[in-house]
DNA sequence: CCACCATACTCAATAATCTGACTAATCAGA
DNA sequence: TCTGATTAGTCAGATTATTGAGTATGGTGG
C-alpha cells in the first residue's frame, strides 16, 4: 500500500498531472519510488475517490486537457499515519546481482558488458541528481540549507539516491575490474 | 522473470530444501534476491515440472523428510541464456525514502525512530556479512581469492551486499543526524 | 508437563505490478 | 509532407508477490 503514500508525497510539493507525475515516476528520475503509468493513473482514480486529493482539469488549447491534482487534508492525515506506521524493510530485487551470483558457471564476456553499462548509467543518474541538489538549494551551501531551508525531503531523498547511486557504480567498476582480470588471467594459462 | 533464475543461482553451489532455500531468500540474509517461502515453493515446482532442477528425498529419523534440489543441464542452460538478455535497471521501492521525501509535512520523532532502527540493521547486515566474506575465502586475503578462488560469484553479491548496506547505514545515520538538528533549531526558537 | 520454537511443507485469496495495445492531438525535423 | 516524438491519457490481461492460515513432528526452556 505505498504506492498511494508516494504519490501522496509527490503531490506535495506542486500539483501534478497523471502524466508529470508519471515521468516523475519513471526510471531515470525516480528518487524515491518507482512505477509505470498505468499504476500511477489506477492509484489517482482511487486517491480522488477516497478524498485524498482533488484533481481540476485545466484546458490548454495546444495540448489535450489535463488534470492536475493537489493533496487534501484527509490525504495529509493519511500520510502522516502511514510515517507512523513502521516502515517494512527494503529487499534487493536485482537481475545483476543474480547474474553474478551465478559468475562462475556462466559467460563472464556478457557480465563485463552488463557491468559497464550499469555503472554508466548510475554515472548518469549521479550526474542528474547532483543538478537537482543545487537547483533544491540554490545559493546556500548544504549544510546551511538542511539546517534552515523550509523543504529538505525531497533534498535527503536525492541524497539518498546519490549514495545509492555511488554504491552501485563503484561495485559494478569493481565487479568488471576483478572479471576482467580473472579473464585475462585464464588467457595466460 | 527473475525468481526462477535467483533459484538457480542460489542452488549452483549447493543441493538445498525448499525449506533452507526459503532461509536463504529471507530478509536478514538474502544477499542478491528476497522471496517468501511460497514462492519458492511454487518455483521449486515449476522448476522441477520443466526440467531444470531434479529433487531427491531424504528421510529424516529425527525431522521431517525433505526434498533436496540440484540444477540439471537444461537449468544451466537456462541460467546462460538469463545472462545473456539484456538486465532490466533495478528502481527504488522503499517506504522509508517515501516518508523522508514527506518530512517537512510529518512527525519528525517517528522519521528519526526508524532511520535509526534502520541503520542498526544495515549495521547488523553488515556484520553478518564480513563473517560471511571471511568464511568464503579462508585464509586468502581479498585481493587473492578474487582473482584465483574457483568460486567468486557469491563473494561478489555479497560485496555488493555490503558496499549497499554501507550506503544505507550512512545515508539513514546523516538523515536521522540532520532531522535531530532542526529538531533543536526549532525548539530554541 | 506444557507452551513455544524449529523443521518441512501446502493451500487459497487478494493485492501489486507489469506487458502490451489503443486513442488523439500537436510539434519538430528531414 | 511524412515520420516520429511528445503530451495526456485509458483498457484488458497476465504474472508476481503478499497475507493468512493450516498440517505434522520433535526438541527446548521454565
Amino acid at each position: 500500500m505505498a504506492l498511494r503514500h508516494a504519490v501522496l508525497a509527490a503531490l506535495l510539493d506542486h500539483e501534478l498531472s497523471g502524466y508529470q507525475l508519471a515521468k516523475a515516476f519513471d526510471l531515470g528520475v525516480a528518487n524515491f519510488w518507482h512505477a509505470l503509468p498505468q499504476q500511477l493513473y489506477a492509484e489517482l482514480a482511487k486517491l480522488e475517490k477516497a478524498g485524498m486529493i482533488e484533481g481540476r482539469d485545466v484546458v490548454q488549447d495546444t495540448r489535450p486537457t489535463k488534470r492536475l491534482f493537489r493533496v487534501t487534508d484527509a490525504g495529509l492525515a493519511e500520510l502522516e499515519r502511514f510515517t507512523e506506521a513502521a516502515s517494512k524493510p527494503s529487499f534487493l530485487r536485482d537481475d545483476l546481482l543474480v547474474k553474478i551470483q551465478a559468475a562462475d558457471h556462466v559467460d563472464t564476456g556478457h557480465l563485463i558488458e552488463q557491468l559497464t553499462e550499469r555503472a554508466a548509467f548510475a554515472q548518469a543518474k549521479l550526474d542528474l541528481f547532483g543538478q537537482l541538489l543545487l537547483r533544491m538549494r540554490g545559493e546556500r551551501d548544504e549544510e546551511e540549507f538542511l539546517l534552515h531551508g523550509e523543504r529538505i525531503g525531497p533534498y535527503l531523498t536525492c541524497l539518498g539516491g546519490i549514495t545509492y547511486e555511488q554504491g552501485n557504480r563503484d561495485w559494478c567498476r569493481r565487479t568488471a575490474e576483478v572479471l576482467e582480470q580473472r579473464q585475462a588471467a585464464r588467457a595466460r594459462s
